[in-house]
DNA sequence: GGTGTTGCCGAAACCGGTTTCGGAATTTAT
DNA sequence: ATAAATTCCGAAACCGGTTTCGGCAACACC
């Protein structure tokens, strides 16, 4: 079976360590100690190796290195296709960001996918065992995260897209979601909403534990105590969105605003809003969060929180990168705050709660 | 700065080829051999080799293999985030067909991004001259196609997701869009529409010119006849769509039905139809292509001609593999049908062409 | 019963790098 | 001036595989 298939020229006129030291009269251990930094080089060499192997053009192989050091110079990404949590749009940008930061850098990027946790933590394994990636982006932080416990067990270098309580030896890029929350409430109070409702996401997320807090700190701020019956969560659907939105408004004091916790949950309270005989952004006002495409498309176009998904990706692959180069994970952690964009989905409200509540009344019998 | 960063233990108790032939008293070359299938080993001692070293866990290094073979057992993706062309919405779904291919014959993906013709012709450059990946899947087949040529010269495996015309030494995987246009002609005919619009996307793409020849063939096959003035094309997003629409509709004998190459255009048709006041299904029909998810949302839903992207990444992947292991290029070429999914956007016309205009005269008077 | 063959495996070179070790040359200390 | 320390590089081992080469043993052939 020697050599069948697309004959893979094993040196396609590549230039290697050996033709760089040939030229000046060294030995491929003494250039290799030159461009890796080593103390026992004089500086003169390393000077000298330096501008010759950049004049050769040379690129050590990476495979070549990586069979006595261990390290392949790639970043594992094991993305989940079985949410529905919108990441998908993104993905593309997201993608972007870790690819631009990886290649700036002469990494590569390794991607996977998976359906489930027991797949994404056997495709974990597997490319750490064959050390397909020297350390991995982990998307999407849980509460409670199985992937971090098993890679901090296997001595793996991670960093997660999302903070996480209690995250010893963990570093992360994360956006301040809470502050967009508190806003929102803030935003929606200064246009004269007075009861405020929160669609949150699923709990197990630990960002959306975060942007619980962050909407009450909101109210507390603005002195307006919290409701429980204007607390919903398990939204990351229109469908559900458009359920807990109906079921928000067909209450005995309805809110005059709802924040939610995604986009693609708030797109749901158009046709919620709809199915009401209310308009969107004058009957009721709707902010998001995250700063889907589709937001855009829906009149009034929807008002939120966007996150830069490709400043994510570039942050994140840059830290992981820092921290296998020897940084240590906690020093290592990066936040950024969404930006708020706004369109026509909020503004004050045309009528009080309980006027709105009569309204409703009025118009579905 | 010999080992610094994370300590990439060389061994992390992997178990290695020396381990295997150890245990069977054989020298590493033998089990190599045994493994990789040459003549020169006894059936039983091959069996022997397999069965140990699966019992020991045994998987050779793709890098270790790598230095002396020149590959990697790993596929090249440079997907492309310059473009309107609504790819982004199934880059996962695509993704993930290519991973599971991947997975499964123990291969791996290296994923890199470019928004420009240079800058992926730089990262193809740099992938292959590192040997990040021993192939290619090359998205998106425009009609004249430079990546082609250049990975030809330097004979470095790919396949196309897309024909091409003239593809000397070509692999590639593609759906019938023309079938797919034709059909959308023969029902819309069948319908009762005798006046059919094509609204198609950029003729730079190779797959436009095909789904503009199975319009045409669908109009020969019912005996209409081509229409310049109802033939449009580079509409790639709902606002091309849009503008493609509105023209053909305010057209002195306006189209009863459109088809659209792209689902993404044929979006454009709602807010079109709506300003003009045309009920969607009834008075206008369209059919669309691609099978993208935001199809679902408006009403009537979009009805389309869907593509399984999944199936396309799992296909191509494995196409792609077999080359490199050998396969002749030209045998390794694929098609399949994309699959009608029937929403409301299509149905009997409520007028003649003749009667649409006029109603849409006076509607916009 | 010598002489080719053939089948099968060990030994060793090799791939392209990294890392250890030792020693020559130079500098510093005494 | 000599001893000791330091600087700097060559030589060689090493990483985990693959591939070439050569030779022993068994078998076939006349």
């Amino acid at each position: 079976m020697a050599a069948r298939g697309w004959n893979a020229k094993p040196n396609g006129g590549r230039v290697k360590i050996s033709d760089v030291a040939g030229a000046l009269n060294l030995t491929k251990g003494t250039v290799s100690r030159a461009l890796n930094g080593y103390p026992d080089i004089a500086e003169s060499t390393r000077l000298r190796v330096r501008s010759e192997a950049r004049r050769m053009g040379y690129v050590p192989l990476s495979h070549a290195q990586a069979i006595r050091t261990g390290r392949t110079r790639s970043l594992g990404l094991v993305w989940r296709v079985d949410s529905h949590d919108g990441h998908r749009a993104f993905l593309s940008e997201f993608l972007d960001g870790v690819s631009r930061a990886v290649s700036e850098r002469d990494w590569s990027l390794t991607v996977s996918t998976a359906d489930s946790d027991i797949s994404e933590r056997a495709t974990l394994r597997r490319l750490l065992r064959e050390r397909k990636a020297d350390g991995f982006i982990l998307p999407r932080t849980m509460a409670r995260d199985p992937r971090v416990e098993w890679l901090r067990k296997e001595e793996a270098p991670f960093v997660l897209y999302g903070r996480i309580a209690g995250g010893r030896g963990c570093s992360w890029f994360d956006f301040l979601g809470e502050n967009a929350m508190r806003d929102s409430v803030l935003h929606l109070h200064a246009l004269g909403h007075r009861r405020i409702a929160f669609v949150n996401s699923d709990p197990r997320y630990n960002y959306a534990l975060l942007r619980k807090e962050g909407f009450l700190e909101g109210l507390a701020a603005r002195g307006m105590r919290p409701d429980p019956e204007l607390m919903a969560f398990g939204a990351m659907t229109p469908e559900a969105g458009e359920a807990a939105a109906r079921k928000l408004l067909c209450l005995r004091e309805p809110p005059t605003g709802i924040v939610f916790a995604q986009d693609m949950a708030a797109l749901g309270a158009y046709p919620a809003a709809a199915s009401l005989g209310l308009e969107i952004g004058r009957d009721v006002s709707i902010v998001g969060y995250d700063g889907v495409p589709e937001g855009a498309s829906p009149t009034p176009a929807l008002s939120t929180f966007a996150v830069d998904s490709r400043w994510a990706g570039s942050r994140l692959a840059a830290l992981l990168i820092d921290q296998i180069r020897g940084g240590s994970p906690e020093d290592l952690r990066e936040t950024a705050e969404a930006r708020f964009v706004s369109r026509g989905s909020d503004g004050p409200p045309s009528r009080s709660s309980r006027e709105l509540a009569k309204f409703i009344n009025h118009a579905s019998t």
